[in-house]
DNA sequence: CTTCAAGCTGACCATATGGTCAAAATAAGA
DNA sequence: TCTTATTTTGACCATATGGTCAGCTTGAAG
């Protein structure tokens, strides 16, 4: 059984198997959000992809491989904005702009911070080792350079992993939540500006010295 | 076709009814906030309440019907925080109170948070008319108040509405991503005394005029 | 233009799942 | 105790779903 040529990408890949793969990936994202894993079928993803169920089980070996190669993708997009965090930056202004960052991944990519916010929510069974491997010493990482800030007093004194657990909360918020808000708020309300303001309020306040 | 009978509580039921009744939401609850509405079965529901599968629909008429009672019955526990911030009340201390109050929910009924999260996440198919006809309403109360105190100078000018996302999105957050936290905290950390010391922080001097 | 591997599909399968029903078991009232 | 209404269940059904496979179609290299 030759399993790996459709699936370990660290070969040549055709122009079709590239298209396609794409195809498949940007339909799971849609339905896998929607609907969380044990939601979303098969035949949605054919369907919204274009192409038929056998013909995603050539390019992917099973549901869960799909899905997996989507959180796979995502971790990457979703370390970024933390990552980029300079620690020889301004303090407050590193984590203001880590706060926007966040804030605007929310309102471009939605269905990104959904998907993930449905693997946590049930439990991170997929995910659980990408968060230990890669997400954990990031965490870890920013969380010392806040508190040598925090120590070099150029902060206010706040817990630094609390600090980031909230800015996670607030910013994910506006994408995971996004339902409750457009029924909350009257319709044409600017939903990101006003955000963008109060959240600015908030961690300018909290932070500064 | 009596379906009324075992369906409409407004009459007496008698003790097997109001047990099993239990039984069967307590069960529901377990197994819709781990893993949604799709993910969860009925034979899953049956095995943890220790009911057969055709006697959980004797008593409910169908899996919709489970979960709509569910969430009928969590709206009300869900509104109560919010709905005793008393207006004639010191303004920081009653937003302070209400926030504490959410927070106090996210750490004793955390499976309760899950499944409202779970049911926004899928774009709260079952659910938006409990959030029109009656998280509308009080959430519209509530920021009237808040305006109110702002334009008495008696609170930091803020926009009430996203003030109100802020507090249930960094309360929330500590019940919907448990499972990400666990993994990032070192185990024993005093998350609960944290949390509260942090979001107190965020609110007092986001507040205080 | 041929040839062969890559790409694709209709038909099919096994299992899971929500739900039904007739009949048995049990509780409650007279 | 006897009778009736309530409660419970094993067996069953229709559909949905993840997945397989033999073979057909298509693209690319020579």
């Amino acid at each position: 059984m030759d399993k790996t040529k459709a699936n370990l990408p660290h070969k040549k890949q055709s122009r079709i198997q590239i298209r396609n793969r794409k195809r498949i990936m940007d339909a799971a994202l849609i339905v896998f959000s929607e609907n969380g894993y044990r939601g979303a079928t098969l035949d949605q993803i054919a369907r919204e992809s274009g192409l038929s169920k056998p013909n995603i089980l050539y390019y992917f070996e099973g549901k869960q491989n799909i899905h997996l190669a989507l959180l796979s993708q995502l971790m990457a997009a979703w370390l970024a904005p933390l990552d980029a965090m300079n620690p020889e930056g301004e303090p407050l202004d590193e984590l203001l702009d880590y706060m926007q960052r966040k804030l605007a991944m929310s309102r471009e990519f939605p269905r990104e911070s959904r998907l993930f916010a449905n693997e946590i929510l049930q439990g991170a069974p997929r995910i659980t080792p990408h968060l230990q491997a890669r997400l954990k010493p990031l965490f870890e990482e920013k969380t010392r350079v806040i508190q040598t800030w925090i120590d070099q007093g150029k902060l206010a004194k706040v817990d630094p992993r609390h600090l980031i657990f909230s800015i996670w909360a607030t910013t994910q918020h506006y994408a995971d939540f996004e339902t409750q808000i457009n029924i909350l708020l009257p319709e044409g309300a600017p939903v990101g500006a006003d955000a963008a303001t109060l959240l600015h309020q908030i961690y300018t306040r909290l932070l500064k010295v």
